[in-house]
DNA sequence: CGAGTCGTTGAACGGAATCAATCGTCGTGG
DNA sequence: CCACGACGATTGATTCCGTTCAACGACTCG
């Protein structure tokens, strides 16, 4: 998610700013949606309950991005959001916003223009698990991620990497030493290197 | 794809009919992105060239759904659409689109909508691709397809089923074929239906 | 009729998941 | 300030099951 775009746009709606507890509830699945959240630095995870009462990781929200935007046209969540680890929020009045993007073609605009990122976003992560191979899995994505220089730098944990693109971490860590091994990879602090 | 939507605001613009034959390219990948496209009857598959040059689907697009919207906020196409059967098509001009949209904040609403949708689905695809058991992967996907008769419609083939939750298509008739033996599942034509 | 594709089943293999153990680091509280 | 717990990162050994390759029947379309 673009949080260029979204901090442009909703700077006067004058968000409220809100502390959460590692393991607090932001809200649960069949809440009314009355509000729009972004995720100003930690972590929250979206989980769904199945009909078996198991549950199901829906999504893994990072610092910066908004979630649950889809819950901006339904009128109750269709998932739990548990903070992972403590985390800051903005939260938007869910009306207030919808009122402002009716006011401003420009912010609606740029809004669209997020989904559309996210929906490619999903489609590329989406083609990318549909690789069997973990090797070719691992170069695939680094590939699309990667900046000009052919590096990727990591705004999360190598765990959470691996879960973004349907790989245990234990896989993940041996692959990315693998490559490390073969050079075609060189790894520092924060940063990933295609060679 | 929420077809209704589309259809309703969108009629105003005057969109080109445009027929395509079976195997039939709409676009290829790297094209200008010049015109916003509505399946009105047929199949369209989107394709994406890989890097070790292979081929992935990346979704298929049915009777009633707009497609590569994303690509309304992109100069180039990210992958070619391809016509499986014999099918008809809406063709808006891509700027003329933008304009009317901008005009008119329902019509930019109800594609808001539309994105929002389609990025709750890629998130529940790519939730049920990390489930490793072939099996779990099968229930919870009817799960969610489902409706309120538990049964679901298969509108493609089950091998583009298979793929697009991340399996083989020979696994997944395998899967199918024990659930039905273990009286979890009913196949009748072209319905899947939970028990 | 033949080409193409979907659907189906079999056999064997390989590689990713799984379980388990260790180390380092960071934050927290006593 | 140090002990402790929590968690990420790493590596090893083993197992299992989904992939792969292969072959075949059914069906449609030209």
């Amino acid at each position: 998610m673009n949080k260029h775009i979204l901090e442009q746009f909703l700077t006067d709606l004058k968000p409220l700013g809100l502390p959460l507890m590692k393991g607090e509830h932001l809200f649960f699945q069949g809440d009314q949606v009355e509000n729009f959240y972004y995720l100003k630095t930690g972590k929250i995870k979206l989980i769904r309950n199945t009909i078996e009462g198991g549950q199901a990781l829906i999504h893994v929200a990072l610092a910066g991005e908004s979630f649950a935007e889809a819950s901006l046209f339904s009128s109750e969540y269709h998932c739990s959001a548990i903070a992972v680890s403590t985390s800051e929020i903005m939260r938007y009045k869910k009306s207030d916003l919808l009122v402002y993007l009716e006011q401003k073609p420009a912010a609606m605009k740029g809004l669209l223009k997020m989904f559309a990122q996210q929906v490619r976003d999903l489609r590329t992560v989406n083609e990318i698990k549909n690789i069997r191979s973990a090797k070719e899995r691992v170069l695939t994505f680094i590939s699309h991620e990667m900046n000009e220089d052919k590096e990727l730098y990591l705004s999360m944990p190598l765990k959470d990497v691996a879960y973004k693109i349907g790989l245990t971490h234990e896989t993940f860590y041996r692959e990315l030493k693998k490559l490390e091994q073969a050079r075609k990879l060189q790894r520092r602090d924060g940063f990933l290197k295609l060679l």
